[in-house]
DNA sequence: GCACGGATCTGAAACGTGTCAACCTCGGAT
DNA sequence: ATCCGAGGTTGACACGTTTCAGATCCGTGC
């Protein structure tokens, strides 16, 4: 049943290294032989086995990406900018989703190894899986996505999210906003602490303290979580409760803009909200979102770039860093009567 | 550089084939024995090579998906689905996106070929790929997704769109809606198709005639053509302006919400919304939305276990079609304060 | 006539694994 | 002393492809 090269060969009455050539230099066979070669191809339905190709060829055609939330909009994104540049280089990209968990992470890193691919792009989860350290040993390229490298012996593509941090603050500061609460606190995950810091470090400059921001910590990022933490904020004294939330990330502010609406809470007029990320779904939202903007495609792109270069001689390896922007839309449009709506881009 | 089995059973002082024992099957191997291999495999970092495996078993470890849109929710829930039931199997997925084009559907079919996977689960684009049929016949198990199966011969797991249009019109009718929008009209997907006609059945039983029934048929399904709709509603006549929408799936719901609330239509009580799959954006946008629901999770999840059935002996194909329910939330809660009694026709 | 080179084709070797028949060892039964 | 069988272990072979050194053929220039 299952056809292989030789039976290619053996109907067109040629070799199997002939048949080799046909399908790998075209050019190097005279015409009328590789015709016959097709012909025969067509007819017996001989589909390459991609698996004797890579136990030859030492490496499989194929690429990990490891996400941290395949729910997550942010992450389908980058997924698509990695596509584009893999399927450019004639790669198949396999997806994994570690639903931010280490023993899954880990499970799916055996696995890639197993199956030879050429890299790995992946948004660890908070403390760096061994198996990473151990692939790279083993001459595996591995880049971090949406996450900087800690040393310089590694590839990656990350946002400058205390930055971010810092645009969503000031941005609310400068509305007239005296009191700011910060969801998503405490992960472990070094780009939410970033996110976190650069809040803090905005509120210190301009307040000289922290007082004023209050932190909420869910423990994972989701819609659900946020509407829960708005639920807490909501039933705070009017006279300590923020006028303005600043969240970790675009799940969080869509849960928090629903559980603000249901209470009767006007978005932007009695609280502004920030998001992060800025997924499509942060504009198409009823209120539509302000949120700070990273280029998720080109993250995932440019991840791809660099695993790509990362098998070429001279390779250096290089950490990206975007500058994220925040993009102004209705939920913070509030306080400040001037009449500038000001849209970044 | 690379570690082979050779190379542990020099370093473990014993032959090739006892290697492969330990890995397979370990309880046939002295304990002493296996111990010497297992510290051998640690030390030299040894990793099986997964394309050898499956040249010599004939087939892969892997199944493919392919999907219409990665940026839609509803099959990333449906992956989800997918994977859960594929793990447990020891098996990884390998997920496709075909962007519902033929050709990048088609490119992605080749590919999965070649790489022998165990089977494939695809939501195929309006006319089912060539290569689907010669896939089948060289023995790969395919099942189609969220579409029904044309005849007996194969596997799907699908919902009834029908049905589901006609839950989506009879709610807003008895709502006492009397003019119906229906965004999602001329898409070939035949889910969409049927959509559609459960709507216009419903209007036609309840109104006789579908002369209250407004289409619109947007080229894709997304929350930018979503948008665009809406503007076309919002400016009709108001005499002749739909009370309440009914969307082809939920990305063009939120699309259509977020434009009428710019317009300042009140959603629900000047225009009741109604959208389709009920992915979770719909409960958390800022006017919870009435969606009708399709068990996406479960969805995936029965179409890997018919997958790996199909493998099995005695399989019998099998057309599995899940009830949508809808689900009643904000976007839909209005009128119905009338006490005219409206009969049906 | 002959050597030469280019175009074309051939077939063996190798990639790393799983399988399986055969082999070894050794204690116990005959 | 011989035979038996079970528990361990071995090593050759096959899987389907790519590669590469060599073979073959043919026209050309001397």
């Amino acid at each position: 049943m299952p056809v292989s090269i030789r039976d290619v060969a053996l109907r067109a009455g040629v070799s199997l290294g002939t048949v080799s050539n046909v399908l790998n230099r075209p050019n190097q066979v005279a015409e009328g032989t590789r015709e016959r070669v097709l012909q025969a191809i067509g007819d017996l339905g001989f589909v390459r086995n991609e698996s004797a190709r890579q136990l030859r060829a030492g490496t499989s055609r194929t690429l990990g990406l490891v996400v941290l939330d395949i729910a997550n909009p942010f992450f389908t994104d980058v997924a698509r900018g990695v596509e584009d540049v893999a399927n450019d280089a004639g790669l198949a990209v396999i997806l994994c989703n570690s639903d931010d968990r280490p023993a899954k992470e880990s499970a799916y890193l055996d696995l890639l190894a197993e199956q030879r691919v050429q890299g790995v792009l992946i948004t660890p989860t908070a403390d760096l899986s061994p198996n990473l350290e151990s692939m790279r040993r083993r001459g595996t390229p591995v880049v971090l996505v949406d996450r900087r490298a800690s040393g310089p012996g590694q590839c990656s593509v990350a946002v400058d999210d205390v930055l971010g941090g810092r645009l969503a603050a000031d941005h609310l500061i400068e509305r007239g906003h005296r009191r700011l609460a910060f969801v998503g606190g405490s992960s472990g995950l070094p780009q939410i602490q970033e996110r976190h810091a650069g809040v803090v470090a905005a509120v210190r400059e301009r307040w000289g303290d922290e007082e004023a921001l209050t932190v909420f910590a869910p423990s994972v990022l989701t819609v659900e979580t946020g509407r829960q933490a708005a639920a807490q904020i909501v039933g705070m004294p009017a006279a300590q409760r923020p006028t303005a939330v600043i969240c970790a990330n675009d799940l969080l502010a869509l849960g928090v803009l629903q559980e603000m609406t249901r209470h009767g809470v006007r978005v932007p007029e009695e609280c502004a909200i920030v998001g992060y990320d800025d997924i499509d779904f942060a504009a198409a939202a009823a209120v539509p979102l302000t949120s700070v903007r990273k280029p998720r495609r080109e993250l995932g792109r440019r991840a791809a770039e660099l695993l790509l270069d990362e098998s070429a001689e001279g390779h250096v390896h290089e950490q990206i860093v975007f500058e994220p922007v925040l993009v102004v839309r209705e939920s913070s449009m509030t306080r400040r009567t001037s009449s500038r709506a000001d849209r970044t881009a």
